[in-house]
DNA sequence: TATTGTTATACTCTATAACTATA
DNA sequence: TATAGTTATAGAGTATAACAATA
């Protein structure tokens, strides 16, 4: 289990709610992952493989350097839970594709990760469009600069 | 940079920006960490240690093995940013605490990880505790089993 | 004997730097 | 020469199992 990024000493009740929720949703992601024999980086590139991506797209998206993508995908195709083949058009490109057998696999993840649906099914319909608008609006501080 | 947990092929938008705000919260508490020299991990247990704290304890809250913690408790003393002391009355218990100098690391870590502090500082004072009950509300699937 | 914590070990995640293959 | 990706390597996080110290 991956220690919590936290708690700060939180000074309000919504940031300390705010902690909660990550660590919840970090914690549940973790557990889904194992339970399939996944590593959480595992489970989140197999998820980013809905259609054929490239390295560098990974490596953009994940925020992370792109030998670290390298070595994920790697042991995915060895596990044959993906593919990487060579662009005909440039073969310095690979595309990577999940195999059926990652298809599969994946699924059975995203059936266990149910925390996200859960939390979403403890509220009314209109609590959900209440809380969408509410961390949007939250988030906007990434815009904000810094 | 950690890989983030997700995207599960979000359903709704509230479950989508659910996944959009852990991962932003997780990135900038990775880069606040690093700011200042510090691993999540160190920055997870530092915060821990605002009173004295034994390894038990601190296993317990993080919900990870106790060896994980004796290591990273050992690199935050190698570093002098906290110090292990054994218990008086029973010497096989530890007293965890931060030093003078992990206090103002810490102090400075919080400084910079301003992304709870702007998050609530987006929303008015009626959002923030609507965004407090919808998150609260969220959680209860903590409670119902699985 | 039971409990607290540590050490030894192994595996994964991650990044940096050097490298290969392709263009 | 420039770009996409890989390999070599090293450091940190994590868990399991064996261990030491204390009770």
């Amino acid at each position: 289990m991956t220690v919590p990024s936290g708690p700060v000493s939180a000074t309000t009740e919504t940031e300390r709610l705010m902690f909660e929720f990550v660590d919840a949703y970090e914690r549940a992601f973790e557990a889904a992952a194992k339970e399939h024999g996944l590593s959480p980086a595992h489970a989140c590139v197999l998820g980013r493989l809905d259609s054929v991506r490239g390295m560098g797209e990974l490596s953009d998206e994940l925020g992370c350097d792109a030998s670290n993508v390298t070595q994920i995908v790697a042991r995915l195709e060895a596990r044959e839970l993906a593919v990487r083949q060579a662009n005909p058009d440039d073969r310095r490109f690979r595309q990577i594709q999940r195999t059926t057998a990652g298809d599969a696999v994946y699924a059975a993840f995203e059936e266990s990760f149910d925390f996200p649906r859960r939390a979403v099914a403890n509220l009314t319909t209109k609590e959900q469009r209440q809380l969408a608008t509410l961390l949007g609006k939250s988030l906007a501080v990434k815009e904000r600069g810094a």
